[in-house]
RNA sequence: CGGGGCGUAGCGCAGCCUGGUUAGCGCGCAGCGUUCGGGACGCUGAGGUCGGAGGUUCAAAUCCUCUCGCCCCGACCA
């Protein structure tokens, strides 16, 4: 390809729109162009990089099993209402309405569509295990799209689904899957990590995600030094060690004017912070839901949404919590009737906690679980956070940021149950078909590479993604020889089919030099009279500071070497 | 949805507070010349409904009202 003929300008000055590196280095090498919020067209080399992932993926696809279709984007409403899930997508479902006033949902993910599909082909045994993947387009209205690729409304998404008999099938075509990922983010030299995860809207048991650790990244991972076990922080544990025992003593009531907060309460009684129970007031789909947790933890609201199995948690206001009859800053699960109790099963770590007393400026002393109140239910629903004790080998926790580069589902039968997929097994009878999901974010996928493969220069393309292998730069194209040899050395190198992308343009060594290194090509091949006297060309590799002169007769040959693999 | 910021040429910005020639500057773009191994220089030139609508005024990029859009923080989010 020659630059001058390239869709494509190089843009010295950043974007004010873009703040993370990724977003940055892919609009200034002209490769990215944003419509509208979460939107974007992809130029040219951005559309080749975008390609040379998704062969991959479709590589490793095909050697899992994996056999390619393509399902619609446009999808009724109704297949969505089956299931249940255009409630838990919610404000994030895109919807339209035809001519004849149906509604249409552009898909967030294919899951309904592909099991309605397999439960018309999928009648026995014999025809499971069944992998079925595509590489398609999904909508998200997400309440904030930012970061540039990072989280758009429009992407690009590889999405595969596993149909299986049991779930010891499942679990072998999650094996599959996940060595199938790790492929993947190793061909294109991502470090991606594998960490466990919570399942969301999607729905399901056990989950995984695969994560790229990256300052920039806007998921928070918890991680295990010793024992290295990680999640997300969504779904991180922590152990709650016991803080005290002994007897129980008789509830008592002290006053506590005018002190609220667990912080203020607990320095006042001089009790320390994990000595205290505190209250916290959720709206859970309209339910207002009262939640006691030691006093030094926080509340993890995804865990609390799914022991509520909620799809609409928010906090609630304090004229909801004062509405329904609690006493805000002494509130307290003693003596608390007609409001559902969640409880994390910290309060049983210790004995005699300061509560509230639902009596304003006033508060108890020494209550006790379950001698003084009752909960609906007792579950994990706290925080992990950094410097928490790993539940698993009594290590410290850590946290790092991450991108989420893949998310695996083991879903289970919930989805084909309720889309009537079955099957008849052996002896005849029939089940719902055991469901998973693996899904990779394409574009997501390449502004992750971006995110870790750049300097102050610009993009670093690891070989495998890059939108072409060498950049050919002659130098003084109107010296005579220097355009004749760039022409020869072209064409050769085309020849040998290597992608090159030619500088012909007329520009000073410093801009070729500079937009060979925004657009991160590989291997940069220079020819300029200083060379031609030498009969030879300049190599140098992008990350490099070293440059190589080699003759001009032997630099197709050394240069297709360059990116033969020596196995 | 709450908070903040911003819409002026392809990109980055100034001008607005305090209304008043022909709306400027840098990059980029076109032409000519001199240069040139890490974003050269000179000259010339093209390119603008100042996000949109309404209003105030003799006069609006500038003041007022409404509206649309974009970005950031938070809520939220496979």
């Amino acid at each position: 390809m020659r630059l001058s003929r390239l869709f494509a300008r190089t843009q010295r000055e950043v974007p004010s729109e873009a703040d993370t590196a990724s977003h940055q280095l892919l609009l200034r090498a002209g490769m990215l162009r944003q419509l509208t919020a979460g939107v974007y067209c992809y130029l040219p080399l951005a559309w080749r990089v975008l390609r040379k992932i998704e062969d991959i993926i479709r590589d490793e696809m095909n050697k899992a099993g994996g056999q390619e279709l393509s399902l619609p984007v446009l999808q009724p409403i109704e297949l969505w209402r089956k299931t249940g899930r255009d409630a838990s997508f919610g404000k994030s479902l895109f919807t339209l309405c035809d001519r004849k006033e149906r509604q249409l949902a552009l898909g967030p993910t294919h899951e309904e569509v592909i099991t309605q599909l397999a439960s018309q082909h999928v009648q026995s045994y014999r025809d499971l295990p069944l992998l079925l993947y595509q590489i398609q387009t999904k909508f998200r209205d997400e309440p904030r799209p930012r970061g540039g690729l990072i989280r758009a409304r429009e992407f690009a998404m590889k999405d595969l689904y596993s149909f299986d008999a049991d779930e010891e099938g499942l679990g072998q075509s999650y094996q599959k899957m996940l060595e199938a990922y790790g492929n993947i983010y190793k061909r294109c030299g991502l470090p991606a990590i594998l960490i466990e995860a919570d399942s969301g809207a999607i729905g399901g048991k056990d989950s995984h995600e695969f994560m790229v650790v990256c300052e920039t990244g806007e998921d928070e991972v918890i991680y295990c030094d010793s024992c290295h076990r990680a999640s997300n922080a969504e779904k991180a544990t922590s152990a709650k060690e016991r803080i005290s025992s002994g007897k129980a003593l008789p509830v008592e009531e002290v006053a506590t004017p005018g002190y609220y907060s667990i912080e203020e309460v607990s320095d006042f009684l001089k009790v320390p912070r994990h000595g205290t129970l505190k209250a916290v007031f959720y709206m859970a789909d309209k339910e207002l839901v009262f939640v006691v947790i030691r006093g030094d933890l926080e509340v993890n609201e995804v865990k609390l949404a799914n022991s509520l199995h909620s799809t609409g948690l928010r906090l609630a206001t304090e004229e909801e919590a004062k509405a329904a009859g609690i006493v805000t800053g002494s509130a307290s699960p003693v003596g608390l009737k007609g409001i559902k109790i969640i409880a994390d099963d910290s309060i049983k770590t210790g004995v005699n906690f300061v509560a509230g007393a639902n009596k304003p400026d006033t508060h108890l002393k020494n209550v006790n679980y379950p001698r003084d109140f009752k909960a609906d239910t007792v579950a994990d629903i706290a925080l992990a956070r950094a410097g928490d004790t790993c539940p698993g080998c009594g290590g410290k926790l850590l946290s790092a940021q991450g991108i989420e580069v893949g998310h695996v589902f083991k879903l289970g039968a919930f989805l084909s149950s309720k889309l009537d997929a079955f099957f008849t097994d052996a002896g005849g009878a029939r089940h719902p078909v055991v469901m998973g999901c693996y899904g990779i974010g394409i574009g997501r996928l390449m502004a992750a590479i971006v995110e870790l493969n750049h300097d102050n220069k610009g993009i670093i393309w690891p070989t495998s993604v890059a939108p072409y292998l060498v950049y050919l730069c002659p130098l003084y194209p109107e010296t005579p020889g220097v355009m004749a040899a760039a022409e020869s050395l072209y064409t050769e190198l085309e020849a040998l089919g290597l992608e090159v992308l030619f500088d012909d343009r007329v520009e000073s060594p410093g801009v070729k030099f500079n937009d060979a290194d925004l657009l991160g090509i590989p291997l940069r091949v220079t020819i300029s009279p200083r060379t031609l006297e030498k009969e030879s060309v300049e190599l140098k590799r992008r990350p490099e500071k070293k440059t190589e002169l080699v003759p001009l007769d032997k630099a197709a040959s050394k240069i297709k070497g360059i990116f033969t693999p020596s196995s």
